[in-house]
DNA sequence: TTATAATACTACCTATGAGTAGTATATATG
DNA sequence: CATATATACTACTCATAGGTAGTATTATAA
């Protein structure tokens, strides 16, 4: 389950701003930050807020900030959001929609590290992130 | 990581194969047993026979068959060379190159799945495939 | 030696994700 | 109200993975 370089940016953008959330970003702050296509990320941004997670503030002194506390957003969420997750419930490796009890060559050494990897983003919140050990975003 | 098609179709062929080795498999046969676009499977097959894994044999009675035992075919060789596993030994999230002595946001959520999924791809050998538990191919 | 049945090759077509350009709209402040 | 500074929208371009069409080549067997 690769993820898209949407999930990948809208993953790096949330988590900055949920190191410190009750903030205003403005895009093209978050643009110097995470250097991301300007263009891009504004759609991205627009998308974002369409989904409930961050709302947006036009005009001057705009920007983006959350509408929903981080401790409400899973990472299953926003990758759900701007890719849709069926990729996930399907097979993560890719293969046909799995049925499980007709299992491909694959299956049994693929299912528990499937289930690691939906534990992992289906627990998360963003604010469980330990921003004291991330050095990038 | 979510393999591209074109992995998922070379696993799915040549552990088809590998459940029987030492036969000749046409082309044809392999076509309608796993359902594979006719003329995008003969292409990938000429791959893989370049690969190394199988070996052609053209004119009437032709078809492939393997060159190389299962036995010291890794699922990691053949996802390499047909995608190359950089993909793998990068971040397997699609971020960008990694030190990880810089993490990312992802880091410590992502190692150890990172690890075990390496080892499966690794240390799995086509002969290793369980026949009896696969019902699909 | 000719017909047949297989693979190999070259060149396209198509859909999608990613990125870009330009314009329209909103709003705080003087 | 005018201006500056934000976001929103529409419609392109570009690269790539996947898939298709048609032709060329190879080799067996009658
Ligand atoms: S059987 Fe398992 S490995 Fe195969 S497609 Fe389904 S989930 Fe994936
Ligand atoms: S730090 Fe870890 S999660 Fe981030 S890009 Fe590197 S390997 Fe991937």
């Amino acid at each position: 389950m690769k993820l898209s370089k949407t999930s990948e940016y809208a993953l790096r953008i949330l988590i900055y701003m949920a190191k410190v959330p009750d903030q205003l970003y403005t895009a093209k702050q978050l643009v110097k930050e995470l250097k991301v296509s300007d263009k891009y990320l504004r759609r991205l941004m627009t998308d974002l807020s369409k989904s409930g997670f961050i709302r947006s503030i036009q005009g001057r002194d705009g920007g983006y900030t959350f509408i929903k506390s981080p401790e409400d957003i899973l990472l299953y969420d926003i990758i759900d959001s701007v890719e849709g997750m069926e990729k996930m419930n399907g097979c993560l490796l890719g293969f046909e929609k799995c049925s499980c009890t007709n299992p491909c060559a694959m299956h049994y050494l693929w299912v528990d590290i499937r289930t690691d990897l939906n534990k992992v983003f289906r627990e998360t919140r963003l604010s469980d992130m330990d921003f004291n050990k991330i050095l990038r975003y």
